[in-house]
DNA sequence: GCGACAG
DNA sequence: ATCTTGTCGC
């Protein structure tokens, strides 16, 4: 089970706007934007076949629905595609959503449901941006610093940054870097994250978005990449990131309709 | 004042 | 995020 390691750095939703910030300055400080991973990042796949003799690493995806002013967190972890453990919980939210404020508001909930694990995750996905951030300090950043866990950030849509190139119909498998750029604290020109196109219409009218995948803790830019990359499979989002998904609509449906 | 931004 | 019918395309 993973433990809250730095009780300090916790999303208070009763901190004031500049508390707020000042904390995710000091979290960024403490992040590590490099790879220290307890497995292979190379090896990774949501398959059976993986590093042989260790096995695949054990990776957990979160995820939440809400409901009226609740929370439901949801984390499933699986090993080479095979779910280990699933847990949620439930939890009061405090503030509403703020663009760049966004782990004050789920950071608790998504606590409240890491104590339900009985398991250690390797590595964590989390919904939302990492190092993509005005300040560094985005959820899943925050989360990977708490916990000292490696984290990955998955968005559907950017918060700041600036691409290299164009994000519009790239072909599957592509990637854009993300550049900072004056609105994010780090300097101008570092890679901070890519837009990942996990899924692509082979021909057609439409197109879909890519993901944008940032460094959460303890991953380098291009791994987070990579990792997500590798951990999908058929569909935009990455697999452990469908079964949290999957899982919090399930836990919601057992309180409402 | 304008712009604008995860879930 | 959530609220929701239809509609396009494989």
């Amino acid at each position: 089970m993973l433990s809250v390691q730095r009780p300090d750095l916790l999303p208070d939703p009763a901190l004031s706007r500049e508390e707020m910030e000042a904390l995710q300055r000091e979290i960024a400080a403490e992040a590590s934007f490099e790879n220290d991973l307890s497995f292979d990042p190379a090896a990774v796949t949501d398959g059976p076949l993986s590093t042989p003799g260790e096995g695949p690493p054990l990776v957990a995806g979160v995820d939440q629905a809400f409901l009226d002013d609740r929370a439901i967190s949801a984390i499933v972890v699986s090993r080479g595609g095979e779910i280990v453990e699933r847990v949620y919980a439930v939890s009061e939210l405090s503030i509403p959503y703020i663009p760049g404020l966004l782990s004050f508001r789920e950071g608790g909930p998504i606590v409240d449901a890491v104590a339900e694990l009985t398991v250690e995750p390797d590595l964590v996905l989390f919904d939302g941006s990492g190092r993509i951030h005005f300040r560094e300090a985005g959820l899943a950043t925050h989360m990977g610093v708490v916990f000292d866990v490696p984290s990955v950030g998955v968005a559907k849509s950017l918060l700041c940054g600036t691409p290299t190139d164009t994000t519009d119909n790239l072909p599957e498998g592509a990637r854009v870097p993300i550049e900072a750029d004056a609105d994010v604290t780090a300097a101008a020109g570092t890679v901070i994250g890519h837009a990942v196109q996990t899924r692509q219409y082979d021909s057609g009218n439409r197109s879909i978005n890519p993901l944008i995948v940032s460094p959460g803790h303890r991953v380098d830019a291009d791994t987070a990449a990579a990792l997500v990359a590798a951990l999908t499979d058929g569909y935009k989002l990455p697999e452990p990131t469908r079964r949290a998904d999957a899982y919090a609509e399930e836990a919601k449906s057992l309180f409402d309709g």
